[in-house]
DNA sequence: GAGCGTTTTACGAGAACCCGTAAGTTTTAT
DNA sequence: ATAAAACTTACGGGTTCTCGTAAAACGCTC
């Protein structure tokens, strides 16, 4: 089993999450984390150097721009950049992406070993992929598996001005004559009530409120 | 100016929350960062063993019970053992806590120098609080001098559970149903409503969504 | 530009939330 | 013991949310 991995998040919370999990739940000894790029890739050389490389990365895609230098921006970056120095490395990436195409060309233009979605069930879905990667498997997300063939369902930007909104607690009339001024299509009432009626099947929550918590505990608000 | 900080707080968010605010906002060269009140202990002996101080201490009063040993149990017990090791170290409370009688004890038993409610403007007072702890001055938020007089609001375990009930999605009606398993009085809807509305005073909430995500914020629930 | 499918918007009824008021209950003080 | 204060609960009407239905607008093909 994994000896030695390294979790890349930039939201403590998550990133947290994942190490107590991976604590609790595995055999695996060695558990760094880190929550910048630039650390995540210093760490990794520092670990080849002492002859104890990293043998899985867990990280996340996208990453909040920093104040710092941030010269390595993007998970896949940084992703790129390992599989380069170390052929062998075990890449799981954790994300809110759920566009099934762009996962696809991404497990095939970076040989990911594994893709989870952040979602309700994304640390129990990590669990099952460690020993599936372990094991040379490709390990997906249920859900991606689940909206084979049909129209995928993506979070977009009017998603999280939407979520934000709604933490900040706006009404939905009141989001809805925000977008107004912030777009041009789907700014109604209606439509804003629809967009979180989706939102709401997407992260199995049952009201705006139950939503709001869901969208904090994964970080993407 | 301080130059070796430790801050403890068990919520990964806020810990990296208060983290960030100093970093950007104050010249504090060190600054280091525990989620449980053992390692915090550890760090601070290899600090004076190393001849390198902290300075100042800032840290949550409760903590979740970890799995752990954990023989330091409260941010109180942590803060007896500090004042003890080393007389003249500067201890900054960064609580939820806000019952005035119990935080001037607090004050006047440890010796404390600074204490701030988590709240909405939390983070703000923290650094309105290290110029002043700095000058010897004692510093409490704004929030407790103006309850001054007045009932001090406080936050108890009907709070935690109303709080947490409504970020799983509950309604008030389910949430008054839950509490009469639980508890023996104020568990009529109506009470549920009126606590509601209480957090949503002293929070500054719009509406309950509004308030779980100021919640979660503050590593509250 | 007529036809057809998709997207966006409008509307309405029932549920949940909000907030004030008042009645009933318990606690506290004298 | 009694009055005052504080707490708890019930109720009602207004707002917001929810969800289905249907009309309107848009986009595409032919």
């Amino acid at each position: 089993m994994f000896k030695n991995v390294l979790v890349v998040d930039d939201h403590a919370a998550v990133n947290h999450g994942i190490v107590q999990t991976l604590k609790k739940n595995t055999q695996i000894q060695q558990i760094a984390f880190t929550q910048c790029c630039e650390d995540a890739y210093i760490k990794f050389q520092k670990a080849q150097l002492d002859h104890t490389p990293f043998d899985l990365i867990i990280s996340d895609i996208t990453f909040k721009p920093d104040h710092r230098k941030q010269s390595i921006k993007s998970g896949l970056e940084l992703v790129t950049l390992l599989r380069a120095k170390q052929p062998d490395i075990k890449i799981i990436l954790y994300s809110v992406e759920d566009r099934r195409t762009k996962i696809k060309s991404l497990i095939e233009r970076h040989e990911i070993n594994g893709f989870i979605s952040k979602g309700r069930y994304g640390l129990k879905e990590l669990l099952e992929a460690i020993p599936s990667v372990w094991n040379n498997l490709l390990y997906t997300s249920k859900d991606l598996e689940l909206t084979e063939g049909n129209s995928a369902f993506e979070i977009n930007d009017f998603d999280i001005i939407i979520l934000q909104e709604l933490a900040k607690g706006s009404t939905q009339k009141e989001i809805a004559k925000l977008l107004q001024y912030k777009s041009t299509k789907s700014t109604s009432l209606s439509s804003v009530e629809k967009r979180i009626n989706k939102l709401k099947v997407h992260f199995k929550a049952k009201n705006p409120t139950h939503l709001v918590a869901i969208g904090k505990d994964l970080g993407i608000i």
